[in-house]
RNA sequence: GGAGAGGUGGCCGAGUGGAUGAAGGCGCACGCCUGGAAAGCGUGUGUACGCCGAAAGCGUACCAAGGGUUCGAAUCCCUUUCUCUCCGCCA
């Protein structure tokens, strides 16, 4: 959510910002104005009522003190107009504020400078690649008919048990997860990340505070009697940690990393390019998380850039790096490099990671702020990405690898493993 | 799940209807003192919105959350929630 003294003081540059996501808000933006300026109004009405009944109690008080009861009672009925009033003011002031917020709601983050024009993914730029597409051989396998070829992971099975996108990992592909996920945090750890475990349901607010709410709660699995939510990536409880937080710069930058499992109900998502592990309801991923000053945000975006490109560096996985476009860039994001490994049995790029800088929208929403160094409490910026999602990189690692007798481990991943074949 | 006790500022803790944004202490910041430090002394120290573009100043709101009683609520009443203790259940 943007902060509404921005659009009171520059509401052009935050329409001319927003085309380029290709977003028209001088409408919204008009109406907010107008109702921020009612708003005002009233609340200038509502402080000096209450202050006028704030100053009568007190005399009343003084009055009774020195015994003069009977004198008050004038005073007395003019408070109990003055409340009466006060109330319908306050009440209007409520649905004033409720209005400009659904409508503030409804304004996408300001894109970064740096965020090209664009309006849909084929406008998006390529900024880094890296690795040499491997060239298979013609009897090479797509991974869905690998892992059945190998028994490593059970879609049917999972049908049974619960139904599509939640398949069995079994064998050495339950390892390779496990190994997965054992080097993705290790890595982490080495980069200076602090370990969470965060739950894997939240409440309202945290669905709120990072986005989720109120636009995408389709997209989330609830849980209804609890009014909880299964969390569709550790970002919602890792950022939520800090919801209305207050932290001393000194503090800056926290630096959290955590694996979980994720949820997501992938409504009206599902076609020919999502099989296998290309789409699935539950999936593992690690997720990195950071609090940043807004002077060392797009600092630390690029570190973290950085970070995932050497994960998938160690991987030995042909990738590239891609910066979203303005059509193509989240609601809440200001920019975002997602990161695609070739899959190459399937020659496809997977998006496996989405590294985004969220500057102050998601921190505004749930007040997560900083006293800087001259003791004022400002905003802090947000970002966080994927390091890594386990599904798609298992896929590329199956099919980027495998030959007649098997599928090669990568060196890095064998310590965890403890196994070279899959076989 | 049952019974009881609680929730006050960054922390501890006082406060049972009017003087309280809130005693006292700790912490923190600044200043004095010191060769330097400690101790000591002094001053200051929440958040949000608004008056207003900024500073100063002022107003309003906030003592778990929401509602109510009252001219006036941290204090009384109701609801919700969380924590602690005992009992029950349990990986």
């Amino acid at each position: 959510m943007l902060q509404i003294h921005i659009l009171r003081q520059n509401p052009d540059f935050v329409i001319e910002r927003l085309k380029v996501k290709n977003f028209d808000a001088s409408e919204l933006i008009t109406n907010i104005l107008a109702l921020d300026e009612k708003k005002r109004e009233n609340q200038v009405k509502l402080d000096a009522t209450l202050s006028e009944a704030n100053k009568i109690a007190k005399t009343i008080g003084e009055i009774i003190k020195s015994g003069k009861q009977d004198q008050a009672t004038q005073l007395k009925e003019r408070s109990v107009t003055l409340k009466a009033e006060a109330k319908t003011m306050a009440n209007d002031l409520e649905l004033l504020n409720n209005e400009i917020n659904s409508l503030l709601l409804q304004i996408p983050n300001i894109p970064g400078d740096q965020v090209p024009q664009g309006k849909t993914a084929e406008d998006n730029e390529i900024v880094f690649s890296f690795g040499k597409i491997p060239t298979l051989s013609p009897s090479a396998l797509p991974h869905w008919d690998l892992i059945k070829k190998y028994d490593i992971i059970d879609f049917e099975l999972g049908n049974k048990v619960t139904g599509a996108g939640f398949p069995f990992y079994r064998g050495k592909g339950a390892k390779l997860q496990r190994a997965l996920i054992n080097f993705f945090l290790d890595e982490g750890l080495k980069a200076g990340y602090t370990e969470v475990q965060p739950p894997l349901l939240v409440n309202e607010a945290s669905a709120y505070g990072t986005g989720q709410l109120p636009d995408k709660d389709g997209q989330m699995y609830n849980v209804g009697l609890d009014k909880f939510y299964l969390i569709p990536t550790a970002e919602v409880p890792l950022t939520n940690i800090y919801r209305d937080t207050i932290l001393k710069e000194s503090d800056l930058p926290i630096k959290n990393i955590a694996y979980s499992n994720c949820f997501r109900r992938e409504a009206g998502s599902w076609g020919a390019d999502v099989r296998g592990l290309n789409r699935l309801h539950q999936f593992d991923k690690v997720e990195i998380v950071q609090i940043a000053t807004p002077e060392t945000s797009y600092q630390v975006l690029e570190e973290m850039r950085e970070y995932v490109s050497t994960l998938l560096v160690k991987l030995e996985l042909p990738f590239r790096i891609v910066k979203l476009c303005g059509g193509d860039i989240s609601f809440t994001s200001a920019m975002t490099y997602d990161f695609e490994v070739y899959s190459a049995a399937q020659k496809r790029w997977l998006e496996v990671s989405s590294v985004s800088n969220f500057e102050s929208f998601q921190a505004n929403r749930m007040k997560l702020r900083f006293k800087n160094k001259n003791g004022k409490t400002e905003l802090a910026h947000t970002l966080n990405g994927s390091a890594l999602a386990l599904p798609r990189i298992v896929a590329a690692l199956l099919e980027n690898n495998q030959n007649e007798t098997g599928i090669k481990i990568s060196d890095s991943l064998i310590p965890y493993t403890g196994f070279k074949m899959i076989d």
